[in-house]
DNA sequence: GTGTCCCAATTTTTT
DNA sequence: ATTGGGACAC
C-alpha cells in the first residue's frame, strides 16, 4: 500500500492514475480536514509518514491535532481505523478524543485503538499473556492488594515489615519495573542491605503473583514488552499490526512505556508524538523527559513541529505563567504568545489561615457566580490534605462541588468487598481477593486458619485459594475445617451460577450469595446504610456498563474498573464547581481557576535538601496549574496553616516572586511583591528558593515549658486572636535527645521540619535509628 | 476467634 | 485528626 504523502496532492494516497477530478476531491478533503488549523497545526495533521514530533505548549490545540490527523489518516488516506493506534494519559482523554473523532468519522472511529498505556497493555496481555504465564482470566491489582502480597511475599521472607516499609519496596519495584527489569536482571539496584532486601522481595513477589495469576499496574507496561522481546513471531506481527501511531502526553512516558512504542511502531516508523517538556510533572513515577528531549536524535529523519500559538488564556495568564516556567535551566526555549491581548489581572490574596484562604475563595466564587457557569471554575491544591478545609468552606457556602481524587468510589472498603467476591469468582487463585472476601463478611475463619492456609501455599508453592480448596478435600481434619469448607462451596457455587451472566446480574446474586448485604442489614447504622447504598450504586453500574460495552460480561467491567482513575469521573455537564490536585488539572481547562495553598514547602512541595530537578518539576507543575486558566486566575497562599495535625508557620511560595508584579492584583493582606529583601525583624525573612530549615523568624516571645517544648507567642497577632505555636526544642546535630523506648543519643542528621522532622540519632543502647522529631525530646 | 483499646505513624503527586 | 496495627481481654 501506498504512503499518504501530505503534498503535493497530485502524489497522494491510493493510485498511481487518478484524474483530476479526484485530485480536486481530495484537495477538498484535505481542506475541510484541516479548515480551522493554522499553519503549523495542519503541518502536523498532514505529515502522516515518519516520525513526527509535536512540541505543543499549553492550550496550542494539540487535543484538536491528534483527532484531525487521525480523521485525515482514515479519509483522505484511506487508512483502515483498525490500523491506527492512540494512546492517551487518561481514559476521559480517551473518551472525549473518541467522542471528538466520531463526530469527524462516524462509526468507523469504533475499530480504531484509542486508550491508556495501561489500557493498550491490558489488551495486548490478553491476547498473548500466556507468553508471559498470564491465563486468559488474570486479574489486575491496585496498589491495595499489591501492598497485600508484598506484606505476603515479606512474611515468607521472614522480613519485618516495620524495619522495612512495605511502601519502600513497592516504589522499588514499581522503578524496576518501569525500567523493565525482572528480579534475575543483573542491573537492579543492589548497593545497600534496603536494597539487596527489596531485590529479594520482589523476586519473591513476582512468584506470588504468578501463582495468584495476577499482575500489577507495572506489569501492564512491562509484561507485553518483555513478551514482544522474547517472541520474535509476536514482535513480528504487532510491529506491523499498527501503521500510524500516536501518544498524547509524550513528556510523561517512562522506559517501558517507550520501549513498547518502539517495538509497535518497528513496522511502519510511523510514529506520532505530542507533549510539552514544560508539562512533565511525573519524574517520580519513572517518567523520562529526555524521551521527548532526544526524540530527534533516536529517530533519524523526525519531522518537528512547534506549536506556539496558545489559544487557551489571556495574555495576562500566558505572560505570568510564562515568566515562571523561564525560571528552569533544563527546558527547549519557547514562547507561547495569543491574540487575546491584555486580559483580568491575576488576584492574588494572603489569608492568615487555610481556612481563611478557603473562605476567600469561596467568596470570590459566590460573587462570580452570576458571570460564569460553576462547572467553568475550578480550584487546584498541591496534596490531597488540602481539599478538607476547602470543602468545609464551600460548604459553609452552600457551593456544590466534585472533588476530584481522594478516595475513590472504588476504593471503598464496602466496594472493594464485592469486588473481592467478583474477582475471585472469575479468577479462583487470586489470592488478594481470598484473603479479603474469606472472612468478609464474619463467618468464623480468623488468623490462625488463615495462617495455617498460607503455610501450606508456601509449602506447596500454589496459591492461597488452591490450598484452601486442597485442604478441605483432603481427609485431615483441623479447628476450623468446616467454616473453611463452608466458604470454599460457597465461592464454588457462585463462580458456577454466575457463569454467561451479564455483569449486573452477577454483581447482584453475589451481592447477595457473599452475605455482604446481610451483614450491613443486620446491624442498622447511618454508615451501613450508606454503604449498602453504595453497593446498590455499584450494581447500578454493572448495569450500565453491561448496557453499552461490547463485552458485558463481569470480567470486562473489572477490567475497566482496575484502571478507571480520579479524573475520569469528571462530568462537565454538571453545574458544579471541580477540585483536585495541580496534577489531576493535567490537559483541563477552565473559565475560572484558583490556585491555593502557594507556600513554601507545599508548593515547591519539599524537604530542605531538595534537589534543583525536584524544584523545577514542581515549577512545571504550578505552570501546568497556572496554564489551566481560560479567562481568570486566582493565587493564594496562607500565613498559618493545619498542617499534620498543628497549627504551622507558612511563608509565601518563592516561585511568586517570579510573577511580574504589574500582572498582579493584591487583594488584601500586605503591600507590594515578593522581592528578595528581607523585612529585618519584621514578619519576613529573605525568600530563598530553598524552603528554609529553621522557623520563619518572628515578632515572637518565647516560653520555654517545663517539658522542654518551647511555646511560641506571635506578637503581632496576639492583639485580635492568640495564635499559639509549639514546637519541639532546637534540633540541630550533636544535640540530646531522649526518645520514650530507645532512650537517650545524640543527633547525626536532621531532614524535613517540625514535628515531622526526620532526625537521625545514635542511641546509647540501640545505635543509629531514624525517627520523628515528634517522638524525641531534647535534653 | 472476635472485639476493643491504645499507640504509632501519617502527608506529595498516581496509572 | 485520622488510620492501621498490635496487644490484650473475653
Amino acid at each position: 500500500m501506498a504512503a499518504c504523502r501530505p503534498t503535493p496532492i497530485v502524489l497522494a494516497c491510493t493510485a498511481m492514475n487518478f484524474d483530476l477530478f479526484q485530485a480536486e476531491q481530495a484537495q477538498a478533503e484535505t481542506d475541510r480536514l484541516t479548515a480551522g488549523l493554522n499553519t503549523e497545526q495542519a503541518r502536523a495533521v498532514t505529515t502522516t509518514e515518519g516520525p513526527l514530533l509535536v512540541l505543543a505548549g499549553a492550550g496550542s490545540g494539540k487535543t484538536r491535532v491528534i483527532t484531525h490527523r487521525i480523521a485525515y489518516l482514515v479519509e483522505r488516506c484511506g487508512v483502515p481505523p483498525w490500523q491506527i493506534l492512540a494512546v492517551t494519559f487518561s481514559n476521559k482523554a480517551a473518551g472525549e478524543m473518541r467522542e471528538r473523532i466520531e463526530l469527524l468519522l462516524g462509526e468507523a472511529s469504533a475499530d480504531l485503538w484509542l486508550g491508556t498505556f495501561h489500557r493498550i497493555g491490558v489488551r495486548l496481555l490478553r491476547s498473548f499473556g500466556k507468553h508471559a504465564g498470564l491465563a486468559s482470566s488474570f486479574g489486575i491489582y491496585d496498589r491495595d492488594d499489591s501492598q497485600r502480597m508484598i506484606k505476603r511475599s515479606m512474611a515468607a521472607l521472614n522480613i519485618d515489615d516495620k524495619q522495612l516499609r512495605p511502601r519502600t519496596v513497592a516504589s522499588y519495584m514499581d522503578r524496576a519495573k518501569n525500567r523493565l527489569q525482572l528480579p534475575d536482571d543483573p542491573d537492579l539496584p543492589r548497593s545497600d542491605r534496603t536494597e539487596l532486601k527489596c531485590a529479594e522481595i520482589y523476586a519473591r513477589y513476582e512468584a506470588e503473583m504468578r501463582r495468584a495469576d495476577a499482575v500489577d499496574f507495572g506489569d501492564l507496561l512491562m509484561r507485553p514488552v518483555q513478551v514482544l522481546n522474547d517472541e520474535p513471531t509476536l514482535r513480528e506481527h504487532w510491529g506491523r499490526r499498527f501503521r500510524y501511531v500516536l501518544v498524547d502526553e509524550f513528556q510523561d512516558t517512562n522506559h517501558a512505556q517507550y520501549e513498547l512504542l518502539r517495538l509497535l511502531t518497528a513496522g511502519s516508523g510511523n510514529l506520532c508524538v505530542v507533549g510539552d517538556d514544560d508539562q512533565s510533572i511525573y519524574s517520580w513515577r519513572g517518567a523520562e523527559v529526555q524521551n521527548i528531549l532526544s526524540f530527534p536524535d533516536r529517530f533519524a529523519g523526525a519531522t518537528v513541529v512547534k506549536l506556539e500559538q496558545n489559544y487557551r488564556s489571556t495574555d495576562v495568564i500566558l505572560a505570568a505563567s510564562g515568566a515562571l516556567v523561564r525560571q528552569n535551566r533544563t527546558r527547549h526555549d519557547k514562547t507561547l504568545w495569543t491574540d487575546q491581548k491584555g486580559g483580568d489581572l491575576i488576584a492574588i490574596h494572603e489569608a492568615n489561615s487555610d481556612s481563611d484562604e478557603a473562605d476567600w475563595i469561596a467568596q470570590r466564587i459566590e460573587a462570580l457566580r452570576g458571570e460564569y457557569s460553576l462547572s467553568e471554575v475550578a480550584i487546584f491544591y498541591r496534596t490531597n490534605a488540602q481539599s478538607r478545609s476547602l470543602e468545609e468552606a464551600m460548604g459553609r457556602y452552600r457551593l456544590p462541588y466534585v472533588l476530584i481524587g481522594g478516595l475513590r468510589f472504588y476504593d471503598r472498603a464496602e466496594v472493594k468487598d464485592l469486588l473481592a467476591y467478583c474477582r475471585l469468582a472469575l479468577n479462583r487463585d487470586d489470592t488478594a481477593s481470598w484473603l479479603r472476601a474469606v472472612n468478609t463478611p464474619k463467618r468464623g475463619i480468623g488468623k490462625t486458619t488463615v495462617g495455617r492456609v498460607e503455610a501450606i501455599a508456601s509449602a506447596q508453592s500454589i496459591s492461597v485459594p488452591e490450598a484452601a480448596r486442597r485442604m478441605v478435600s483432603s481427609h485431615e481434619r483441623f479447628r476450623g475445617k468446616d467454616k473453611l469448607s463452608v466458604f470454599v462451596e460457597l465461592m464454588a457455587r457462585i463462580r458456577r451460577l454466575i457463569d454467561n451472566m451479564s455483569a449486573d446480574d452477577a454483581g447482584g446474586r453475589i451481592l447477595e450469595m457473599s452475605g455482604l448485604r446481610r451483614a450491613l442489614q443486620q446491624e442498622q447504622s447511618l454508615e451501613n446504610e450508606s454503604r449498602l447504598e453504595n453497593l446498590a450504586q455499584l450494581v447500578t453500574a454493572m448495569g450500565e456498563y453491561a448496557q453499552s460495552a461490547p463485552d458485558p460480561t463481569l470480567g470486562g467491567y473489572l477490567e475497566q474498573v482496575a484502571l478507571v482513575t480520579a479524573v475520569d469521573r469528571l462530568d462537565g455537564e454538571r453545574e458544579v464547581l471541580s477540585m483536585m490536585t495541580m496534577h489531576a488539572a493535567k490537559g483541563l481547562e477552565y473559565d475560572v481557576t484558583f490556585v491555593c495553598g502557594l507556600e513554601d514547602g507545599l508548593m515547591p512541595h519539599g524537604r530542605p535538601g531538595t534537589e534543583l530537578r525536584d524544584t523545577e518539576e514542581e515549577r512545571r507543575l504550578l505552570y501546568v496549574a497556572m496554564t489551566r486558566a481560560r479567562k481568570k486566575m486566582h493565587l493564594s497562599y496562607a500565613r498559618l496553616r493545619w498542617r499534620f495535625g498543628e497549627q504551622q508557620l507558612q511563608t509565601p511560595s518563592p516561585f511568586l516572586t517570579a510573577i511580574p508584579r504589574d500582572l498582579l492584583d493584591r487583594q488584601g493582606g500586605r503591600r507590594g511583591g515578593f522581592g528578595r529583601v528581607a523585612r529585618v525583624g519584621g514578619s519576613w525573612q529573605a525568600q530563598t528558593t530553598r524552603p528554609s530549615r529553621s522557623w520563619p523568624k518572628r515578632a515572637t516571645r518565647s516560653i520555654q515549658r517545663d517539658d522542654g517544648t518551647v511555646v511560641e507567642q506571635i506578637a503581632e497577632r496576639t492583639e485580635t486572636e492568640e495564635v499559639v505555636v509549639q514546637r519541639q526544642g532546637t534540633m540541630a546535630a550533636g544535640s540530646q535527645v531522649k526518645h520514650k523506648t530507645f532512650g537517650a543519643g545524640q543527633v547525626i542528621d536532621v531532614a524535613g521540619y517540625g514535628k515531622l522532622a526526620r532526625v537521625t540519632v545514635r542511641f546509647r543502647t540501640v545505635g543509629v535509628k531514624k525517627v520523628l522529631a515528634r517522638f524525641l525530646q531534647t535534653t
